[in-house]
RNA sequence: GGCGAUGUAGCUCAACUGGUUAGAGCAUUCGGUUCAUACCCGAAAGGUUACUGGUUCGAUUCCAGUCAUCGCUACCA
């Protein structure tokens, strides 16, 4: 029976574009799944869109003066645009302000309330009269009562950092227009997660197969005990709550936007005229949901939101995986628009392809914890491993089979040589190596693998070289780049999940009829590409130049300094470590044996460019040292020589030699000088 | 503050439940080759596995502590 999926990636929140940091950790990572899955024949839905509600949408709506709905509506065109420039092919992006998303949540709610798992209960909180709304603990601003910082806010003291309860903030003022607030009772329901912490639990417990960082993180949030949790609050904007008398209060974003994962998938089967067909992913227990986020989504989507399945009638399939990414930073911090850190997406891609972009990133995946992107990484991966590892295998072979062949894939022997087979051989290793990857969400070692079927075929083509055979040996000539050709032909199909768009061309460049995502990965080892007659060949990756990357950096730096964002430390600066450290007492420095030293013979190691073994005099005992400080010495110049050492210090063994003390010198960067006595004094001599 | 993660070559990362000499790629140096996008192939060099102590015949791996970096801490999506 047909594998069936359904896919999603964190729904991203309205409210600005998306950057590179999200599109590694929820996108990128889903849609090479479901690129790799679609070909093994999986029947898969892939949904995404935006979670439209919420404060901070309002608030920047006000900010530019227009209605959230018209907000909204931008920000989601703008972020479906993104995903269009990466290629990450959603079945549907929907959003959560589609009335079927209305219908759905308030449904979720009321069967939440009637099974006791959503209670009322009644709550302070400060109201703007002058803004006209209840504002959130972070919206309220005030005196902290710890530190006395005057600009804290609700929630958490800004300059020490401490955690407030709202109420105990002094001098409150709103955080919006600064006017006095009022505090007022109100009414809120909330999420009883507690009495459900022990079916969590249970259905967590079943889940052998989830990311090991996920499952304990989770598994120990339960441990510590799970609280209520508000759901509602006092604002125009989100759901409404299908109560009476409840106007004014809508469902907490939160509780809403994963609900989208399912109204959105009802939307995506009315578009294609099958109003139904979302039951089959939804509600059939053989369909696998797996939900693809980033670590800040952990909590939500494996607790909260399976608590909010837990509480339906309907049976909705729970998350079968929760596959959740580190963070992918720029080059060591968080991507920040407002500090100027960021890589503006648009102006991107007038200069740089898809692919080298989506190659990068996953290539360089936060997997197992939190990775960069620096633009050297990228200019990297995209000469040296796109070029010229898999471009340039590609283009040696065509180009030859241009020259030499008549543009005619030659015929390969009906039993290939020993050299062919063994690469035959390691080639399909591979294929199979790569779908284990992206079975298990490592985009990251399957992109390391694609590299090294790349590898695989420069070497047979140099072992082979064809260049000479194709006037020794015409027959082995066309074996070799006729089997070339079936690498090239593997090569492309295995890199087509994290490469779409390149494999797809490399694909018809090989004169093939079929599109590449047509053919079954299955049968993909058979594949035997000859007589085709190549069409539209061209360079698949252009190199990009030092000075364009240097640009970019330019860029990204004046852009920072612009925001008054605080510029990266430059490694230039200062080579030498800045002097400081724990502090010792005197004790612990009288510890230190210290003496002086007079060396009596030296001689380099001769297996170490770093290592000199000394043999020092120190009041008459004679011991041998071994001292890192062959680059900057020659043994002949240190004969004679008055040293400082550690002479307690415990014996040690470098490369076979055994050093009694240390020998002291002082560094900075590459130079390096020895300490010494100002004055002529015997060896043996204390230093305090 | 609490909880958690991470720290391995200049850089990016490996190393299943502790087990020969800690592995790759990039960058570096040297050599080879000329079909190809000045590419590719080969070789070398590069490490006190953050630090200190413990358990063990044996620790990158397990335990404790220290330091550093980062994340989460749920009315910031």
């Amino acid at each position: 029976m047909k594998e069936r999926l359904l896919v999603t990636s964190a729904l991203p929140y309205a409210n600005g574009p998306i950057h590179f940091g999200h599109i590694a950790g929820a996108y990128l990572p889903a849609d090479i799944f479901v690129r790799f899955k679609r070909l093994n024949g999986a029947d898969i839905v892939f949904i995404c869109g935006t979670d439209e509600h919420g404060v901070p949408i309002t608030l920047s709506a006000e900010k530019d003066q227009i209605s959230p709905k018209e907000y909204v509506d931008k920000y989601h065109k703008v972020i479906k645009g993104i995903f269009d420039k990466f290629n990450i092919r959603f079945d549907s992006f929907g959003r959560t302000t589609h009335p079927d998303h209305y219908d759905l949540t308030q449904e979720f709610f009321m069967n939440l309330l009637k099974k006791n798992l959503i209670k009322p209960s009644m709550a302070k909180q400060y109201f703007c009269a002058s803004c006209n709304k209840f504002l959130a603990d972070r919206y309220v601003k005030g005196t902290c009562p710890k530190c006395g910082h005057n600009k804290a806010r609700g929630d958490e003291c800004t300059s020490c950092g401490s955690w407030l309860d709202v109420l105990e903030l002094k001098e409150p003022s709103c955080g919006i227009c600064s006017s006095v607030p009022e505090l007022r009772e109100t009414k809120h329901w909330y999420l009883q997660l507690q009495d459900m912490s022990a079916q969590l639990d249970q259905w967590l417990s079943e889940k052998k197969h989830w990311k090991e960082n996920v499952i304990t993180w989770v598994r120990s949030m339960i441990k510590e005990g799970l609280k209520e949790r508000a759901i509602t609050r006092d604002l125009s904007w989100g759901v409404p709550l299908p109560l009476d008398n409840t106007e004014g209060k809508v469902l907490y974003v939160w509780f809403d936007a994963p609900i989208g994962y399912i109204s959105i998938t009802k939307q995506w089967a009315r578009d294609i005229g099958k109003p139904d067909e979302w039951k089959k992913y939804w509600l059939d227990p053989s369909c696998r949901v797996m939900h693809f986020i980033g670590k800040d989504n952990i909590p939500f989507h494996c607790i909260v939101w399976p608590a909010l399945l837990m509480g339906q009638v309907e049976g909705y399939n729970m998350p079968y995986d929760v596959p959740a990414n580190e963070f992918f930073n720029l080059d060591g911090r968080q991507f920040s628009k407002s500090d100027g850190w960021y890589i503006d997406i648009e102006d991107f891609f007038t200069r740089y392809k898809t692919d080298s972009i989506r190659y990068a990133i996953a290539a360089n995946a936060p997997e197992t914890r939190d990775s960069d992107f620096t633009w050297k990484d990228f200019q990297g991966r995209n000469n040296s491993e796109l070029a010229n590892i898999y471009g340039n295998f590609v283009h040696r072979t065509l180009a030859f089979i241009i020259k030499y062949f008549d543009e005619t894939i030659p015929q390969q022997p009906a039993k290939l040589s020993e050299p062919a087979l063994k690469a035959r051989e390691e080639a399909h290793r591979l294929i199979d190596e790569i779908s284990s990857c992206y079975n298990n969400y490592e985009a990251r070692k399957a992109c390391f693998l694609i590299m090294e079927m790349g590898r695989l075929g420069n070497r047979y083509y140099d072992s082979e070289a064809p260049w000479a055979t194709r006037k020794s040996n015409p027959d082995r000539c066309a074996e070799t780049i006729g089997f070339c050709t079936e690498l090239i032909s593997y090569l492309a199909y295995v890199s087509y999940p994290v490469i779409p768009e390149s494999a797809a061309k490399l694909w018809r460049m090989l004169g093939n009829m079929t599109e590449i995502d047509m053919i079954p990965w299955d049968r993909i080892k058979t594949i035997r590409p000859a007589g085709f007659k190549l069409k539209n060949v061209a360079i698949l990756f252009e190199k990009i130049e030092d000075e364009q990357i240097q640009a970019e950096i330019d860029t990204l730096l004046k852009n920072c300094e612009k925001a008054g964002g605080v510029k990266p430390a430059s490694p230039a600066a200062s080579t030498a470590a800045p002097a400081s450290g724990p502090v010792v007492n005197i004790d612990d420095f009288r510890k230190l044996d210290l003496r002086i030293a007079k060396i009596l013979e030296a001689e380099a190691l001769p297996k170490s460019d770093k290592l000199l073994k000394l043999r020092v005099s120190v009041g008459g005992e004679t011991r041998q040292l071994i001292a890192g400080i062959a680059k900057h010495y020659q043994p002949q110049q240190l004969i004679g020589k008055n040293v400082v050492i550690v002479a307690n210090l415990k014996p040690a063994k470098l490369m076979g030699e055994v050093s009694q003390g240390m020998v002291l010198a002082a560094k900075n960067g590459d130079v390096l000088a020895l300490l010494g006595p100002d004055a002529d004094i015997s060896d043996g001599s204390q230093v305090s």
